[in-house]
DNA sequence: GGTAATGTAAACAGATCTGTCTACTTTTGT
DNA sequence: ACAAAAGTAGACAGATCTGTTTACATTACC
């Protein structure tokens, strides 16, 4: 795993065509893996899909788990780049707000046209082996990016004993919101959560 | 996919060489399918840790299929015998008791050793393909359960509109504690969604 | 005690998957 | 224009996985 991920662009909505091979794996892969899981895809159904060799594929990516980690990478950069753009256009920046920005950005996410879960909760679960020790260090990356950004608003808000249960319950909310979205194709849940976190953090 | 489940009992903590080959295998899936997930455990690991030859793991279980089948239907069953032990224990028997009471079922199941996730959460990114259907049938079955539960109680306590919101946020209460639980170990979330769950019945 | 059911051990087939390698073609930069 | 870089096509090795089959041993039961 030695390869560093392309520029951020928002390669879901790229023609194949007109990207470069790499790019045109990675978007492939995210196609892909989002719906069906990164254990079930094989290289060769990625090489076919996004027109490419065997040989290019394994010049850009040395193995399936740089892949699998270039396409953590894509979701990370997009989650926290589309949280940046929704805190700024906030009119006022108090911690509550933009605690509760979240909220706004998770709707975007659950959203999103062949939304299949949230990759990292489901990461959680799809990288228990030592060869992907790795690739669960990123998923466990994500949420602690997460909790702290979530954390550090609370800590000006309210005592630590209290922010510590906030912190799990926000969490639980936005990580709820998620399954329950994939589970029953129901979106309303984001601003149903959102107003329940709101709530919380007001009592 | 055509055995049937063995008649209920806590594998869980029953002895491996106590049992008989049949349960012996299964108990053995449900450590090794909860620890690593269904996809990266192989039938010669399970044979192997179960000390049963090949032979014999074919003729209880004709296809891995079958194998995972019995698992989810082991956990399905387990669940919701757990949640009717705690039903069965209760004084008062009001519709916001009984759904508060999926929540000290919920404690249970997060706090028992070796927890590693929702099983069914986990199963609806694991069976996306076609020869799985029948399996992410059964996962959307032990979904629709536990929501009519909750309906059904709901339904008795508020009108109909609120009822289909009230109904997402308690999925998500439960679905989210036990995420947040698998991803930080922290298992107080349990008790906090509980009161959650309380405060948006009461409201 | 003998027969049938149930078990063990393990080779094998067939499919699939990751990753390597060879031979050839196209693109690109200067 | 021409050399280097990047690409295609695809055979192949080696590992792994599910499921079948053969040959033999043990257990259970009437």
């Amino acid at each position: 795993m030695s390869n560093s991920a392309p520029a951020f662009r928002d390669l879901r909505f790229e023609d194949l065509e007109t990207l470069k091979p790499r790019e045109r794996i990675l978007k492939t892969a995210i196609t892909l893996f989002n719906r069906y899981g990164v254990n079930t895809i094989g290289i060769d159904q990625i090489i076919e899909e996004s027109n490419v060799s065997k040989r290019t594929f394994y010049n850009y990516y040395p193995s399936k788990n740089d892949l699998i980690l270039s396409y953590l990478e894509f979701w990370d950069e997009f989650r926290f780049d589309n949280l940046a753009k929704h805190l700024a256009s906030l009119k006022v920046h108090d911690p509550q707000t933009e605690i509760l920005t979240v909220f706004d950005a998770l709707k975007d996410w659950i959203g999103q046209n062949d939304f299949h879960g949230c990759t990292f909760t489901r990461g959680l679960s799809d990288f228990t082996s030592e060869d992907t020790s790795l690739l669960l260090d990123k998923v466990n990356l994500h949420f602690k990016k997460a909790a702290d950004f979530i954390g550090e608003r609370l800590a000006q808000m309210v005592k630590p004993a209290k922010a510590k249960a906030l912190l799990l319950e926000l969490l639980s909310l936005i990580v709820g919101a998620m399954v329950v979205a994939h589970a029953t194709g129901d979106k309303s849940i984001a601003t149903l959560n959102k107003a329940i976190a709101r709530s919380l953090l007001e009592a």
